[in-house]
DNA sequence: CTGAAAGCGCTTACAG
DNA sequence: CTGAAAGCGCTTACAG
């Protein structure tokens, strides 16, 4: 734990460049900022100082004298570590070769000091703006704080949760129905499902989608083939054992996510019945999980990295020497994934 | 995108403390930095008006002013994304109520300008000190970078890569001679061996823990029986293929990580093998994917998030008010989880 | 045990 | 189009 030796050579400051260059070191802090009105001539003088130094503004310095620092926040509540992870790897690809650095803030939904905690945070951090992700982006309290403290945000969700500059949104609810007409056009009459946690815009969303393709089919969405879980494991298998006990039984089940799917495979394996032989199963995700099961599980895409360097292009676009997105991009497609866990119901 | 709008109450600062208490902020500065040497009286003059005020230091102005970010950096290029966010959480656990934020760098192993944008990074955001895990915690240069910056470290590894003061370690060899010393007991004679990828500490520590077990036993360990993996679920499969194909073929299979244990069970059932039955499959991390797989996969459970936030107490404890560990803990047992995926060998 | 002065490296009005 | 002055909110020697 030894503290920094005084070096040879220490870091160059701005001041270094200005003297370097002949200008003032206001006139070094214009052209780090890219200011408008600067003759090509000094421009070019103060570059080239900057260049021959290797000068890097201090960002310490900068936030202190701005007020903000150079740094975007996650700010997230999010129980799957897959899809924080993903989110986190698309903010990281977008700001790569910038100078943002990424911060990451997890917080309690269910604390009731929640927002205060948020709202103290900026307050200290003080940074560019925050990413903010589901459940927790769907809470509009979240956006009204952002916008009081003058904080940029962002607010990812399946569904459009904010204007379009403040919000990053799948598609679930399409992406659910074009995967439920495909168990309709194999010939499935009886398809279960299997909901996300109350009070979750992804799950009403998806479920939304899987109600609509019943009804455009005309078929009918008796209570009881729909089962509460919570995105985990283990409420899969419990609603999957629900689904499975039930005379007729369906001969296709849709989970909201791949967890609850894998849930679903246990309970299905668990009365002996084959996938996809004896059932049909859908996810919602596309998780390494997936993958990993046998049969290798037909999803949803959820396109959660791309949707992170959206979110951070639209955020901090400005800071970014380049961008994948046009600016005014809000729905990024969440798209079904075919595999090995779905064939035609079997002949009754 | 709006600007903050002047508060009408703004923030209050050193100065303001000060003049409450009615002290020099040079004293307010000891308070708050825990200096010794204050007249009681004082210290509980201005605790009471940091108190009123509600003052809480500006981190921008200190990090200037110390020429040190109040963050840690975790900093990582490792493949699985549960892995990293795990020990996310763990570091996240740890600084919670502190005043420190945590920042993440991913980075590019295969890069030759690797350790220079570290360097790099570490010279502009001047963390107080950084996290680093495997597998780049395992080249020696990185510690070497941050000793020489004067930047704290620790680093996280499957075996000692430093001295105790910079290292957290699991004890990955240990608890893969005990699971496979459990699959010999149950009779297997024919264990094969999926290597993680080269080069990685991980990797060779668990090997060195399978070849001890066999040695033990008194086990021929035929080089054929063991495949090379990457960690991923693909170079399991392979694997799996190559060591099912073997006459005679293996009863048992331990796998270097869970992934490719997923891998090697769709190798399995490729041929109409069944799990425990016809193969025995060991994995190791304890990931979502060895609960999620029929059957259930046993397991080594990497303790990461414990690694999380013994990694940031070592590093940070004297800006935490409490800690879980003793600050001479280095070894974190990885402890073995038995699930549905062993069995004794079937009668030849 | 406590304080006045100077400084960390930038940026923001305000001039000219 | 460019600059001198003041300030962001802290801390570090140096005194006393």
């Amino acid at each position: 734990m030894s503290s920094g030796s005084n070096q040879p050579n220490r870091k160059p400051t701005i001041n270094d460049v200005a003297s370097q260059a002949g200008v003032s070191k206001k006139t070094v802090s214009r052209v780090i900022n890219g200011s408008q009105g600067l003759s090509v001539t000094t421009r070019e003088r103060v570059e080239q100082a900057i260049l021959a130094l290797g000068y890097v503004p201090n960002p310490q310095a900068r936030a202190l004298a701005l007020g903000r620092n150079f740094a975007i926040v996650l700010l997230h509540d999010n129980p799957n570590a897959q899809t924080v992870q993903n989110f986190e790897r698309g903010i990281l690809d977008a700001i790569r070769h910038s100078e943002l650095a990424l911060m990451v803030r997890p917080v309690d939904r269910r604390s009731p000091a929640m927002l205060d905690d948020v709202a103290a945070f900026l307050q200290q951090q003080r940074p560019i703006g925050a990413i903010i992700l589901p459940p927790i982006s769907e809470r509009d309290e979240i956006g009204a704080l952002c916008r009081s403290m003058g904080v940029r945000f962002v607010r990812v969700g399946s569904a459009a949760l904010d204007d379009d500059d403040h919000s990053v949104t799948s598609t679930d609810r399409i992406a659910v129905t074009e995967a439920c007409r495909l168990l309709i056009a194999m010939g499935h009459r009886r398809i279960g499902f299997v909901r996300g946690p109350q009070g979750f815009r992804s799950a009403a969303e998806r479920e939304l989608g899987f109600h609509a393709a019943m009804e455009a089919a005309g078929l009918p969405v008796p209570p009881d083939y729909s089962a509460q879980g919570d995105y985990r494991f283990e409420s899969g298998r419990s609603a999957g054992r629900l689904l499975l006990s039930l005379d007729p039984r369906p001969t296709a089940i849709f989970a909201s996510n791949d967890e609850m799917a894998a849930g679903v495979m246990h309970a299905a394996f668990e009365r002996n019945l084959q996938i996809p032989r004896d059932l049909s199963l859908v996810g919602f995700d596309d998780s390494p999980t997936a993958t990993h099961v046998w049969p290798s599980l037909t999803t949803v895409r959820w396109p959660i990295r791309d949707m992170g360097v959206l979110a951070a292009e639209k955020l901090v676009g400005d800071f970014l020497p380049s961008r994948r997105f046009s600016s005014d991009f809000v729905h990024l497609p969440s798209e079904l994934v075919e595999r090995a866990s779905i064939a035609p119901p079997p002949v009754a």
